[in-house]
DNA sequence: ACTGATTGTTTGCTAGGTAAACAATCTTGT
DNA sequence: ACAAGATTGTTTACCTAGCAAACAATCAGT
């Protein structure tokens, strides 16, 4: 039984290709709404912003928990401490944050937003929200919500 | 008002990061459940049979339209013509799928199962549904769907 | 038979992450 | 007080997964 070659029943062009029992799969799903939320952040806020969705969680993080160190941001966001330098690094030239001195550390940083990073943010901010917004655009608010409350209950 | 410092109050060690507003954001969630089934799927899947959640994807659209040829591969899997050469060597060597020659395209190859990648996808499709099962054990059978259904109608 | 499109491949690049080693610095046990 | 050990940020090397461009071989249409 060939799968192939269907174009002499109708001259659609459409694949009509099969993900067998993946269609049944959390896994499957999840990534796939993954993927696309991320290619269109990539589309309308990094391309307005020129921002990362890694970057800008790490921004929210310092944001959110300012004077925190390196090593706290590494933990908080999942990653090895190493992967944070070059992100720092990033978002430092970029004049978003600054790396200030801990007084009785001299080993860690004390990561905080800079005055233009507060602004910046609040402007990233407003297109993350309408990305999101336009993403889920498919879904009422309620429906939304249910589905936030559920990813979070994932994973264990 | 500073957040930092709160071993005064009691020396609970525990972080206790705030996200702010990403924890309003549907893509934020998306990319924590997300990324906590890639490390599960890891630590299972990956350890028992070697197979990445990339290569079983490929293995499920080749197992479920067989023949299929590699440029088919690549937009069903909606990835670079490219990419699908190295995933498509490794299937091979691990002995799963062959690239066989079509009858009137010298060109193209066209993927089949092989009968040991049968039997392996057999396998491993067990490994994965009982992974995935277990990444949503906190979920009864309806949420689960409800959740699959809500991804399914995200982007665009 | 030419022209143009398609297929698989290679090469070079990027983003994001890990792991190990390292110097500087802090902390702790005695 | 101080040696031993732990932490912090960094560098280097490595890996995976993807894209983009160039390319030879091959096919399709006129």
């Amino acid at each position: 039984m060939r799968a192939s070659h269907a174009k002499t029943v109708s001259d659609a062009a459409e694949p009509e290709i099969s993900h067998g029992v993946m269609v049944d799969e959390l896994g499957f799903h999840l990534r796939r709404a993954q993927v696309a939320a991320f290619k269109q952040f990539a589309q309308t806020v990094t391309q307005a912003e020129d921002i990362t969705p890694g970057l800008y969680g790490m921004l929210q993080v310092i944001a959110n928990n300012p004077g925190l160190t390196q090593s706290a941001l590494a933990e908080a966001m999942e990653v090895d401490r190493s992967s944070i330098v070059k992100v720092v690094n990033q978002l430092e030239d970029k004049g978003l944050i600054i790396r200030a001195a801990v007084p009785n550390d001299r080993r860690s940083y004390s990561l905080r937003m800079t005055a233009q990073g507060k602004l910046s943010l609040a402007r990233i901010e407003d297109a993350v929200m309408r990305q999101d917004r336009d993403f889920s655009a498919a879904l009422t608010e309620t429906e939304r919500g249910v589905l936030i409350g559920l990813l979070k209950r994932l994973g264990k």
